[in-house]
DNA sequence: AAATCGGGGCT
DNA sequence: AGCCCAGATTT
């Protein structure tokens, strides 16, 4: 798709113009220092502003500069991490931390390329720091850009698709402001989750009203199509409060990459029916039981269900408590920790949840 | 190309 | 209940 130049020309003025006046002041905005702009882009991977900017601030207090964040461990990252999600961003945050300051002597590349090799670091992450901190005029494309491109241009291509991509590359090209290039591209993000979001865009605040295909249509709300979501599969995991005085039984879930190096409680994923039959599920117990080398005689009591919609499967979690007065198990891939001493872990927000409600 | 990987807010 | 968010990586 060719763009006129004027067109092209007329995108980039309103755009950079609409940025001056109503772009918002974000903590990020106004530094090119390219270790904030790296930390805040990471942070803001698939997840809203307003649910990141804390996480922003505390990093920054915590990892003022690179270095402290090159000398920090991952359970230390993960903690700072702990309850945004996705946790392959902390953990890549660390290596890429490691790298720049010990193979780029502190100073982040300055090429798209460079960047792109960086973990974590993807297409969208490397243009954003490349436009930002080193003037790289190319445009990040991120959902927000993706639905402002389909609407000006009625790009009606299937998500995700081959001729989408190619299309949306081949505009992207031609409408990034090569002289202000960090600016437009913030601008254009701020238009896309401002003015032109999902549902009922508001087109008449829109400095691109004029250029905009699907509002000369009245087909706003058709662009950018859907994918087609499949249902998410439901299990069901038995999860084990095991107290003894003022200590608790955690894991830590090394073997598997959800979740991956949180801490977590003692856990055994149910099969289908367990959880149907009532809420005293003996052969979980004897599961358990070998697993951690407890005497038969323990009394479980049932304390609560809980459910958790996570991007790719729901899991039930169905609670068991129990007070022992040994702790005397073999626990080679457990510990026990003061309960006092549990807000110095890493957990995922299922087991946060849960944690705060044990009765004392 | 499709699946994996969190959590939260809005409708 | 479904959708989407300043996506990246693995399969």
């Amino acid at each position: 798709m060719n763009l006129s130049r004027d067109l092209i020309k007329k995108i980039q003025r309103r755009v950079l113009k609409w940025y001056s006046q109503h772009g918002r002041a974000l903590p990020w905005r106004g530094t090119k220092d390219p270790y904030k702009i790296w930390l805040c882009e990471i942070i803001l991977q698939q997840t809203r502003i307003e649910q990141g900017t804390s996480y922003y601030l505390r990093f920054l207090e915590q990892f003022p500069t690179l270095e402290h964040l090159a000398q920090a461990d991952e359970t230390q990252i993960l903690k700072a991490w702990e309850g945004l999600g996705y946790y392959t961003r902390a953990r890549n945050l660390m290596k890429t931390a490691k790298i720049v300051y010990h193979q780029y002597q502190g100073h982040f590349p300055q090429t798209y390329e460079e960047l792109l090799k960086l973990p974590g670091i993807g297409p969208y992450t490397a243009s954003a720091i490349g436009s930002i901190c080193f003037n790289l005029p190319i445009l990040t494309i991120d959902g927000n850009v993706r639905r402002v491109l389909s609407r000006l241009f009625e790009l009606h291509n299937k998500p995700d698709s081959p001729p989408l991509h190619q299309i949306i590359q081949q505009i992207a090209k031609q409408v990034i402001s090569k002289k202000y290039p960090g600016n437009f591209n913030q601008g254009l993000m701020d238009i896309g989750s401002i003015i032109c979001i999902p549902i009922h865009p508001k087109c008449r605040e829109c400095p691109l009203i004029k250029c905009c295909s699907a509002y000369q249509h009245g087909t706003q709300s058709l662009f950018p199509e859907k994918k087609n979501t499949r249902p998410l599969p439901v299990l069901h995991w038995a999860v084990f409060v095991i107290l003894n005085k003022d200590e608790i039984l955690i894991t830590r879930e090394e073997n598997q990459n959800f979740l991956k190096n949180l801490y977590a409680l003692p856990t055994v994923e149910m099969d289908e029916d367990n959880h149907k039959i009532n809420n005293h599920p003996e052969n979980i117990f004897i599961q358990l039981t070998k697993q951690i080398n407890l005497p038969n005689k323990v009394k479980w009591d049932f304390l609560l269900t809980t459910r958790r919609k996570y991007s790719h499967r729901t899991i039930h979690f169905h609670v068991y408590i129990t007070r022992l007065k040994f702790k005397k198990l073999s626990t080679k891939h457990y510990l026990w920790v003061p309960l006092k001493d549990v807000p110095y872990y890493p957990f995922s927000r299922a087991f946060t949840d849960i944690i705060k409600q044990i009765p004392s």
